[in-house]
DNA sequence: CACCTTGTGTTTTTT
DNA sequence: ACACAAGGTG
């Protein structure tokens, strides 16, 4: 090692200092939630910069797509070079680059396109069909789930029955899978599973390119490694097996994919997998208060499978945590609203302080209501994807046509979309056409304009179908893409449709997504000059979720706990904890799946730096019906010190009568709280009625005020109070904390 | 073939 | 509540 000083050394602590100067050989950071995980793979990039080690022979590997944006960005700030390093990504997004270079060898087209979940399954809806499988008597979707375990497994197609076993349920699946893998390999379409198998596969079957790869991978650096699964584990193996610089930063503790194939052992298995590993434990919290980080170790520590580590933390002990107790899922958005609008006036918070997280994504609806109704900005992450956006996939099937004629899921997905009198028994016409004279379906199509001489109204559909497709392959080298693009959508007359078909705000905005998307083509363009369309399908297709998340944006910010995972945030509400909610009915069953909803609840509890909401609705409408609800078990396992109950009005305009607040049942633990709670309910503060002009007023933080003025604004109340403290305020008398004097 | 009605099921988390 | 599929009618 050189002995120049590096300063940004100096910022680590002795472990992370550790993890960072370790050069050769493999090594297993454990690190804790807000460990500093982040900084000390960045840094180790540098450090291995400035050893002289070439940046394109770094990989590091992220979870998402975004992630790997945002070390770039901080590598380069931090080695003050604009040059950012080549192999950075997620697996899928690394494999699908080896992919596309070194398809020839394996009898694949450059070309291929990635296909989505989506897309996945309504070929494999396809198939079923085809094969005459009754839709509703097997899910497709357990299909999908069957082939993908498969594949993460590294099972192939001939050995599956041997491996998934002789059965009515795994013959049918080994059917259906042969006919996926057959449709896929004829239209060069991968799916997110091939895009890791497919490499191995490579990798397996020819030696010189996993040996140029190994060349290439010097040191390896993989982030989240708790979440990894079986093939993307294999994939490190053969590509560090030459160097064996492979270096895993992780938290068993925040295992929480494994219902995608990830194991919480495999950080466990470390140690075994690899020569000669060096572990580091990184144990010192700088992100949390000492009470929210106890109050997460209690929660997590009722695990049973998981490495025995002890966090701590520096930082001041802070509040205790907020749990707010509500009616039903329309007051919890309210108070939690409210609550985020008394934060920003009385603590000078900005929007982007708060995250307000839940477990599923349906649990969106009421807080983005409430946000909207109160006019405060906010970011939804996840839920409709902007790519997976019906119009946005009606118009990516048309470019998809366009560049891959083969690809017969996007055909069947706009060939009679606009309305062209397309319909199954016209597909099914072009298909025996097709199967008869051993062509695509593209080129049936023709054939039969050209043959048949009936002037059916499907007949003159198809033809304007394959006008608006001819167009494209025409002008494929003559347009740029984004000019391409913007033509191919005024052929297809898609705009002009959705008037039809929704009402205008509905159709308005989907036309604003759609000029978005030519948008996005455009800034791809400027950003990839020798990008190829191919790329940016593809780049859509891995596009994720958390990949839109703009943490400088003034927008209180919404997510499922799963996509929160790598984020901080001052202000955490975790709404929803209730039974069956969180954890989930689903995971009920069996103590394993228990034990990962504990993880996902440390995941969302340790993201709070300075306050925690906890909060739960004694009643919830879900999938229609409205039900009581039991706090969730989680809740209890808080230790009952370091929780606090936030007083508040109840919901006035609440359906739920005050008898029915106690016919909820608890769990034991938090029977006091409940208890507690309704006499401070009883005790509103203010009579909504009461306050005039002139009134004295105590206020909770500013005290003693003076009542200046009393406007109605929307359904609310707004006083200007002159405090002796700090002078004249607008307080929004719904939420005041104020009492008269 | 499109449209409407009815019925049925399905609802975790994501690259 | 919602989405989707099937089934019947114009």
């Amino acid at each position: 090692m050189k002995q120049t000083a590096y300063p940004f050394l100096s910022e680590l602590n002795p472990q992370q200092l550790e993890a960072v100067t370790h050069l050769n050989g493999p090594l297993a950071v454990y690190a804790g939630a807000g460990s500093g995980k982040t900084r000390v793979i960045i840094y180790r990039i540098a450090f291995l910069l400035e050893q002289g080690i070439p940046m394109e022979n770094i990989l590091a590997v992220t979870f998402t797509n975004k992630a790997a944006g945002e070390m770039k960005s901080r590598i380069s700030t931090l080695i003050q070079a604009s040059k950012s390093p080549k192999w950075m990504g997620t697996f899928h997004s690394i494999c699908l680059k080896i992919l596309r270079m070194e398809a020839k060898h394996i009898s694949l087209n450059s070309g291929f396109v990635v296909i989505d979940e989506e897309d996945s399954l309504s070929l494999i809806k396809d198939c079923m069909k085809e094969m005459n499988i009754d839709i509703k008597r097997i899910n497709p979707k357990s299909i999908y789930n069957a082939i993908s375990d498969a594949k993460i497994q590294m099972v192939e197609l001939e050995d599956y029955l041997k491996s998934a076993g002789q059965s009515y349920f795994t013959e049918i699946v080994y059917s259906i899978f042969s006919l996926y893998e057959k449709r896929k390999r004829e239209t060069s379409c991968l799916d997110f599973d091939d895009l890791i198998t497919q490499t191995i596969y490579l990798f397996e079957h020819h030696p010189a390119v996993l040996e140029k790869y190994q060349e290439i991978f010097q040191y390896i650096l993989v982030d989240e490694y708790q979440d990894i699964n079986y093939s993307q584990y294999r994939f490190l193996q053969l590509i560090s097996g030459k160097y064996n610089n492979i270096c895993v930063v992780g938290d068993d503790d925040q295992s929480i994919y494994s219902f995608r194939g990830a194991s919480p052992d495999v950080m466990l298995k470390f140690t075994t997998d690899f020569p000669n590993p060096k572990m580091i434990k990184l144990e010192q919290n700088y992100r949390c208060s000492k009470t929210i980080l106890s109050a997460s170790n209690a929660i997590v520590k009722n695990n049973h499978k998981r490495e025995k580590k002890v966090l701590w933390t520096d930082n001041e002990n802070g509040n205790p945590l907020h749990l707010i107790i509500c009616m039903n899922e329309k007051d919890e958005a309210q108070k939690i609203v409210r609550i985020i609008q008394e934060q920003k006036i009385q603590e000078n918070r900005s929007y982007n302080d708060f995250v307000i997280l839940y477990r599923v994504n349906v649990a969106s609806r009421n807080f983005e209501e409430a946000l909207i109704e109160n006019g405060i900005p906010y970011q939804l992450i996840g839920g409709y994807r902007f790519y997976q956006r019906k119009e946005i996939k009606d118009f990516l099937a048309y470019i998809r046509i366009v560049f891959n004629p083969l690809d017969r899921i996007s055909i069947n997905r706009v060939i009679n979309y606009p309305k062209r009198n397309i319909g199954s028994v016209f597909i099914h016409k072009i298909d025996e056409i097709s199967v008869k004279n051993n062509i695509d379906f593209l080129h049936a199509c023709r054939h039969l304009i050209k043959n048949d001489k009936s002037s059916t109204r499907g007949k003159k559909g198809l033809e304007e179908f394959l006008s608006v497709i001819d167009y494209g392959i025409e002008h494929i080298n003559s347009q740029k893409l984004s000019v391409l693009c913007e033509n191919l959508l005024k052929k297809s007359d898609m705009i002009t449709t959705l008037y039809q078909e929704y009402p205008d705000y509905i159709a308005k905005e989907k036309e604003a997504n759609l000029l978005e998307l030519i948008t996005a083509i455009r800034r791809f363009e400027l950003e990839h000059p020798a990008g190829t369309v191919q790329d940016f399908l593809s780049e859509v297709a891995l596009f994720s979720d958390s990949d839109q998340f703009d943490a400088v944006a003034d927008k209180v910010t919404m997510m499922t706990v799963h996509s929160v995972k790598g984020l901080e945030f001052p202000i955490v509400f975790m709404s929803a904890m209730e039974e069956g909610l969180f954890p989930h009915y689903l995971s009920n069953t069996n103590a394993e799946a228990l034990e990962e909803e504990r993880r996902l609840c440390y995941v969302g509890m340790t993201r709070a730096k300075k306050d925690l909401y906890i909060s739960y609705a004694m009643n919830r409408e879900i999938y229609g019906k409205t039900s009581r609800t039991n706090s969730s078990r989680f809740i209890s396992e808080i230790p009952e010190e370091m929780l606090e109950v936030v007083k508040g009005r109840a919901n006035i305009h609440s359906e739920n009568t005050v008898s029915e607040f106690f016919g909820t049942k608890l769990i034991p633990k938090t029977i006091s709280h409940h208890a507690e709670i309704y006499e401070k309910e009883k005790q509103i503060p203010i009579d909504l009625d009461s306050i005039q002009t002139g009134d004295e007023i105590d206020h909770k933080i500013w005290g003693r005020g003076v009542v200046l003025s009393i406007e109605s604004v929307n359904q609310d109340s707004v006083l200007r109070i002159h405090f002796d403290t700090v002078g004249e305020r607008l307080l929004n008398l719904r939420f005041a904390p104020i009492k008269k004097i």
